[in-house]
DNA sequence: CTGTGTGCAAACTCTTTGCATAAGT
DNA sequence: ACTTATGCAAAGAGTTTGCACACAG
């Protein structure tokens, strides 16, 4: 996302949160750097190391916030993980499956020329695409 | 699969796994009937209805080592549950979101005519593809 | 007999929840 | 003041593991 300080700030208005510490915080580790992924945990720990306290709980109330906000996407790739991604336009993802680590992939570099017959009654949703690789 | 009694025999005799009450049970659970999608859970609820005494333990055990003998496949659709799959050829998936149910989307039903880059130094492990759908 | 498989319960991991305290507006 | 957020610890779901006993070869 990449966003200045003020314009995080917008997005908690718009989203009626209010401007705690530990939101306001998060929010700027999330949004004003490029896009990226990270569990619940990753940020966690990154938040201590940045010298923030907030909770692990306060973690994932803000993260289901966010993402109920339509702020953050959650990705998954692993039994008993969940990612989440601060790109949330529809895109696809490598997954290296040595070290964990979720890569972009523009939705436009895959390009899905057939799709089969939806079951009727049901609308699509979103469409995964997780490309599991192993390191050489 | 779709497999009679004594292919399943073999089948166990192929994985170098002996033919026990309880992993004969679940193989022909598993492989008289057409390919499906279940939980751990799901089984151990099946097994049971059908009179067979068989702990969550084995139940587990029994799937991982199915999975290692290449019988069965993982599918990761949800946070903090696995899916396995009879279906081993690669292929495709419909999750249902609303009643958590997996289809099969076979593989040339989804035609990817253009892949992305992959990392230098990396290798294609899988690819899945997940269609996300709601009921009308 | 010997070694592997089984069942049970306990442990573990990740995530959610309840509740008293703290902080925002 | 009033309401919502936070932190902690406890609870919860799903899965794995350790160990004594049972069973297959």
């Amino acid at each position: 996302m990449v966003l200045t300080t003020s314009e995080i700030e917008k997005l908690l208005d718009n989203a009626k949160l209010r401007h705690t510490k530990q939101r306001t915080q998060l929010a700027k580790m999330l949004f004003k750097a490029e896009n990226r992924h990270f569990t619940a945990e990753q940020l966690h720990k990154e938040a201590q190391i940045a010298g923030h306290t907030i909770s692990l709980a306060t973690i994932y109330n803000t993260l289901h916030q966010f993402r109920r906000a339509g702020l953050l996407r959650q990705v998954i790739v692993e039994p008993g993980k969940v990612y989440f991604d601060t790109n949330t336009e529809p895109h696809h993802h490598f997954y290296i499956e040595d070290d964990g680590e979720l890569l972009d992939v523009e939705r436009n570099k895959v390009k899905i020329s057939t799709l089969p017959e939806i079951p009727k009654d049901c609308n699509i949703q979103e469409m995964d695409v997780i490309i599991r690789l192993r390191k050489k």
